[in-house]
DNA sequence: ATAAAATTTGAACCTTGAGTCAAATTTATT
DNA sequence: AATAAATTTGACTCAAGGTTCAAATTTTAT
């Protein structure tokens, strides 16, 4: 073996590791949109990637952590939406893009957005709840600013982001990759949904 | 005893036993509601109308039984709601009326909608599902109602239910009887959000 | 080919919480 | 007051499933 292998070769390690890692992450948050996290055993968890119950425990130290690792993966990747630069022309449509990209998120990418922090517990609840709210204010202020600029109806903005970020919640529990609906269809029809639920009255005359 | 009171005490008792059978059902549905069903044990259920677990076993087969009653009142209050004679002037109207009641019912009548269908097993699951697919089509009947009489936008009229529902179902989640929001605020919220989400684009000038 | 490290497993352990039951207690009836 | 019926309980059993760990197996490096 040469140098550049002695060197590379503990960081594939870790590199297969992480993906193997992330691997029963996904396809267990995955069992857990669909069934429920205690309807999910570990067993059941194994069982789909190959392996033995036992096995899991050399990727993650416990089951509560696979449900805390499945929260996170689903509020980076929103975070991560919300923190790419906007490019609407105002607040509605800055609006619509992110909600198209969460639409597209879990109808796409794999990454399943729970509802169950009540399942975890101490330290790990609070920074799932943290993490939520974060997202929560942040689509909330992006809602407050398109009232400022005139795009979206004036009234209370947190109501108007729980309404259609139900619909986004609910996207997750009848979603059915295999199902006749494509994503981008989802995605258009919600967008559509949610721009008309919440656009000011004069000028949108979208159709 | 006089006769009368001979005929009616069984009676009274049969009823009883069933307002006390409904107590236990309702104010479990309100736990599994707000931690979820297998957060919420029957020591816990137990505890919060003052008696100890054994005793539930008295007014109930076992656990399961006490979630799929849960789902059960939740869906027949839907399915009251829209048995009841509909008078709204075209089919947006009733799909309003009939969401307001929708809202109203799981703010103010203490009554929960659960998701969690996967706890249950066999034939109960079976009618669970079916009730809600139930549910489902009459709603979706009404939508597309409206699209012919033209007060509602035409289009997947399934992917419009989903929306709104959606946001029905996270009410559930995020609803505190004793935050600041007012059941009724929020009803006449959803409902203005719902109406110019799936509004005829013509004619809809309601502010 | 051999040694070391990484990965996987079978077989156990352990905790939690659902369910049971005979006995105790409370409530209603005569 | 005595009896019967309804209701509640404490103490127990039992199963499910999460967790541990020493040993087996596989992979990688020399």
């Amino acid at each position: 073996m040469n140098a550049s292998a002695t060197i590379k070769a503990p960081f594939d390690r870790d590199k297969q590791f992480a993906a193997k890692r992330r691997a029963v992450i996904l396809s267990a948050a995955s069992a857990f949109r669909r069934r429920g996290y205690h309807n999910t055993s570990m067993v059941d968890i194994a069982k789909t990637l190959g392996l033995t119950k036992a096995a899991l425990y050399y990727y993650v130290r416990n089951k509560e952590e696979i449900l805390f690792e499945s929260h996170l993966m689903a509020y980076e990747s929103m975070e991560a939406i919300l923190k790419r630069p906007q490019i609407g022309e105002d607040g509605l449509e800055c609006l619509e893009n992110v909600f198209r990209e969460f639409v597209s998120l879990l109808t796409q990418s794999g990454v399943s957005l729970l509802t169950d922090v009540d399942s975890l517990s101490g330290k790990g609840r609070e920074q799932i709840l943290a993490r939520r709210g974060k997202i929560e204010r942040r689509v909330i202020k992006l809602v407050k600013a398109g009232q400022k600029d005139g795009s979206i109806q004036r009234g209370d903005a947190r109501l108007q982001v729980f309404f259609f970020m139900g619909a986004l919640n609910w996207l997750n529990a009848w979603y059915d990759s295999e199902g006749r609906l494509k994503g981008d269809d989802i995605a258009d029809h919600f967008v559509k949904q949610l721009r008309s639920g919440i656009a000011a009255d004069i000028g949108e005359i979208d159709e």
